[in-house]
DNA sequence: TCTCCTGCTGACTGACGAGTCAGTCGCGAT
DNA sequence: ATCGCGACTGACTCGTCAGTCAGCAGGAGA
């Protein structure tokens, strides 16, 4: 937060930009592994094809991460990480249509942003490594017990449906899963409008307004 | 379609039970194969493994078998195939809620058959080689297809809401697949009673019927 | 000019696992 | 008894990569 224009003579300021080589070339890998790995799923990823196409010999590699695995990992870690920061628990003594949208967009705007990470995650990332893959499970199984919580309590205030919340939990974030994976893969390039995103969430809130919601 | 109880002399009969060594031998490696694959994911199942499993030399599963890849197809294309025929064509001429709910009861029917089968399809199918699942994508792209053009062809009958039917085909499927997915982890072991099975046919109907059919 | 030092290089190694094949086994026919 | 034959075996081969490491380049500092 420090004032961004030059401050010409002040000695042991740091650049305004440090434009940290280092960093660069960790995110031109990290670039190049999510390409790659979209591109042949990650089994057919090979390290070489990675340093291929960041332009770097296969050592450069492994001066930046641990191991083909991490690589990987570090991708899917951070789209759940935005994932979980997106949506926000909702609170049944407000309005609950808004704290909805919200969470809607918040989910959308995470995994419309990089249709290729959405891929990776919601494509290839299951099955790859039972240690890597519990990770995953428990991260949907905790945004479906969430949702679960919600709805149920939503039953008791007469705002939500009655029946199996665990069924209606699964089917919405099924639902939610398979459309934003259909748009990613249906346009890797377009980010994907701003009004088109918009639409989108109106028609996904109407259905969850159909299926289970009591506006 | 011969007479099954003994004829004795006669010399060219098949014996009533062929019980071929050869059928059996293959039957339990393609169980063993799906055991193996469901608890390691495909990659991690190695052919031993599998040989492991099925008490057997690794030798004769390549007598039964081209390679690790055509077990792995065989498993998937006999679920794929047992789905195509569950699941009919909607007739929008014919009252629409019979056949709706048919469709989702023969889907649940296959699916809920083999949990085992149901996760190795749902769970670990994509992103292991690119060929193979091209296959898949079609088959869920045909499956899409056609909820969609059903879903239009109601629209335009006035007994589908208006609205982006890619939306509604890509939501349905994807929350019938989380939902199906779900209960196969669930109880690997119990096939889930008709009595459990029809409520969530039910449930499953009382959803779609909130989102876009108008019964 | 010499000498660190840091970032980078890419040929190499070692493990692993799919697929092979020469050989064994046992049974039915001669 | 002997042979033929089909089923089965499992030690072996051989390609493929993930990961290593001895050495290079070139900039900064002396």
């Amino acid at each position: 937060m420090e004032p961004t224009h030059p401050t010409p003579h002040s000695p042991r300021i740091e650049p305004v930009e440090p434009y940290d080589a280092k960093a660069a070339r960790r995110a031109a890998l990290l670039r190049a592994a999510r390409d790659v790995f979209v591109s042949r799923g990650y089994h057919d990823a090979k390290v070489d094809d990675i340093v291929a196409a960041a332009n770097v010999a296969k050592g450069t590699f492994y001066l930046y991460f641990d191991d083909k695995r991490s690589v990987f990992s570090e991708l899917v870690d951070r789209v759940v990480a935005n994932l979980g920061e997106a949506i926000l628990r909702v609170d049944v003594d407000l309005p609950i249509e808004g704290q909805v949208r919200r969470n809607i967009r918040g989910v959308m705007q995470v995994l419309l942003a990089d249709a290729a990470l959405t891929r990776i995650l919601l494509n290839f990332a299951p099955g790859l490594d039972s240690a890597f893959d519990q990770k995953l499970r428990s991260f949907y199984g905790g945004m479906k017990a969430q949702l679960e919580a919600s709805l149920a309590e939503g039953q008791s205030l007469g705002i939500v449906a009655s029946g199996d919340v665990r069924l209606y939990a699964a089917f919405t974030i099924g639902g939610l899963k398979e459309v934003l994976l259909d748009t990613a893969v249906a346009e890797p390039g377009s980010p994907l409008d701003a009004d088109a995103r918009d639409r989108m969430e109106d028609a996904v809130l109407r259905l969850l307004r159909g299926m289970f919601l009591r506006a």
